[in-house]
DNA sequence: TATGAATGAGGATTCATTCAT
DNA sequence: GATGAATGAATCCTCATTCAT
């Protein structure tokens, strides 16, 4: 695209990166062939694999280098105090970092199947529990948990499900975000009263 | 399993909807090879290509099948008042439409990738936004469009993603038809308010 | 095409062949399947089975009774003498025969692979050679062979391969068969002289 | 057959269109697996893959690569005068060019049906054309096309068809060639007398 | 840093054929 | 005189992966 061979030296890693990302998001992961990210990139499969060790791996990778915003969030949020504030400010930041990285998250949703039986599943598994846990006490009243999953469903599909409403993309966030933030604080509410 | 090569005579053709539902659901579509589908049937593949032309077919056979009464259901609505009863009833009779075919509905969530580039992707597209239609004026504010969108997610979300909370499942379909009747609701007012 | 099923009772073994020679012809006979000719037919492929034993089978009825027409041609020329006269005869007659079933002819240039490998390559072989001695001495110079299997190439090919060539079919024939008869004369004038 | 693996090295997109046109010529394009061209050679299916996109780009290449000369011959007869001595110059060197690639001829003729689909087909007929319109004026007298389009098939059945008569090889060329010239030079008289 | 060449396993699909009804 | 249901064998082709260079 941008360059000649000299000029993008160093940087193969990365580049593959972002074209197998841009391609498991748009095909899936599945449909999504080596040979097809090679060629994109003007390289042999086997260059692919003198960085990545699996197909698998790409993605791994991919994950790792992406979500770690995420991870910062939650490792932040398990230290402040448990209140409607803090809550507010996670799933404002978790809206931004969604985002951010909205192009993994898009494949995320569209390939849970796939997703599951990979080693990013159990990774990200974890991280939406560890997410959970923070916005919602696990004996809480089972609708106010329900209200929270909600929630976070719903900055989920609001990045790529709501492609039909014409909105500016970043009032549609907004909008997601208040939903969300709703629904967070009803269940907080919620708690409390019981 | 369970029955002599004489006995199932005659519904080959559902059992083959059957297994191959439950594996799509299990492990995904592309996941899932036909010479597995007949394994499990002890068939052989070219049975399969008796009874359905492609594996596509087999997937439409079934969508057509299990999503029939969510299409009743659309046709229904459209000729209702667009009151918020109406707009009550609606959900909950999708979301028991849902919990009526949840394999089907898990595995269109799970699978989001492959299915839109099959003919079902078109098909279920096509649903959603007559459900969608009907809940909610194309002209009404943003927000509120928002939450309808919401509200058809908890619902979707409801049925698979909250296997770890545990509850009994036809208590947790209530409390999922609560919140989804919440939003709408909310997002009802909201028309009218503006 | 012209009838109900009631109508078209017992013709169907006529009705097969009919369909599979101009599929046969149109496509090629590997690339044509007994599913393509039943479905024509609106009969299923195991009906098919019932009239004839195998695909092969069907070919070679087709040939049988197309080719008699030639059989007795040969038949005949074997018992006169063997003038110009009569040579004369035979190729008009032979282009004639052709002309009569041009789509069998037409199948069988176009499909020798084919055709070689199966019962029919041997029967029309068999066929072509006894025109052929008909025709010329094998003992005659070398030269004079050639003219004569050359006309008979002619003979054939001017039935399809000629089709770009703009005229009345029935007047290339006879142009056709003009430039064989040529060749055969000349021939025939060598073998005299030698 | 006759090389070790470290031998063959770096010839095998060779050696496979070398045993894919024996075995395309022996049996015909479509009985010819891949499979079976694999097993002579020592490889595997996929490594045929790795030379070929399809099957069908195996033939092409060898046709390519094959009828190259006949190529340049129609090159170079279009801009020559049209008189009789390049005509028989012309057909001269074709008969050279059909006996240096004669296993190829062979196919073509005996896998027309096939070829008639295949991209090769329109090939093929592209430069038949282009000799034919070399070897004769469009608007002769019909019987003079004949003649010169008989020529052209003389020449080709003569590669193969003429098995049977037993004689030199290189001197039954030589006979079909005369043949031939016979018919081209009598069309070229009849032209020049209208 | 890469490539060229290859593999083994598996994919969906098609075919001629069979046979009980 | 035909069908419905099924089979077994084969087809082309694609994929992730490997390894010597």
């Amino acid at each position: 695209m941008d360059g000649t061979k000299q000029q993008r030296r160093g940087n193969t890693r990365q580049r593959i990166q972002d074209v197998a990302l841009e391609l498991f998001a748009e095909q899936g992961y599945e449909k999504t062939s080596l040979r097809e990210i090679a060629e994109r990139l003007d390289v042999t499969k086997a260059a692919l694999y003198y960085h990545f060790k699996t197909k698998e791996e790409i993605l791994v990778s991919i994950f790792e280098d992406l979500a770690r915003p995420i991870e910062g969030l939650i490792e932040w949020g398990k230290e402040q105090p448990q209140s409607l504030e803090t809550k507010r400010e996670i799933i404002r930041r978790y809206s931004e970092a969604l985002a951010g990285a909205s192009r993994l998250f898009r494949f995320m949703q569209e390939n849970q199947a796939t997703v599951k039986e990979l080693r990013i599943g159990e990774l990200f598994r974890t991280r939406m529990m560890g997410l959970r846990d923070i916005l919602i006490d696990p004996k809480a009243e089972l609708i106010d948990q329900v209200r929270c999953v909600s929630a976070m469903f719903t900055l989920h599909a609001g990045m790529f499900a709501l492609n039909d409403i014409d909105a500016d993309p970043e009032e549609r966030r907004k909008a997601v975000l208040e939903v969300a933030t709703d629904l967070i604080t009803q269940a907080h509410e919620g708690m409390k009263a019981s």
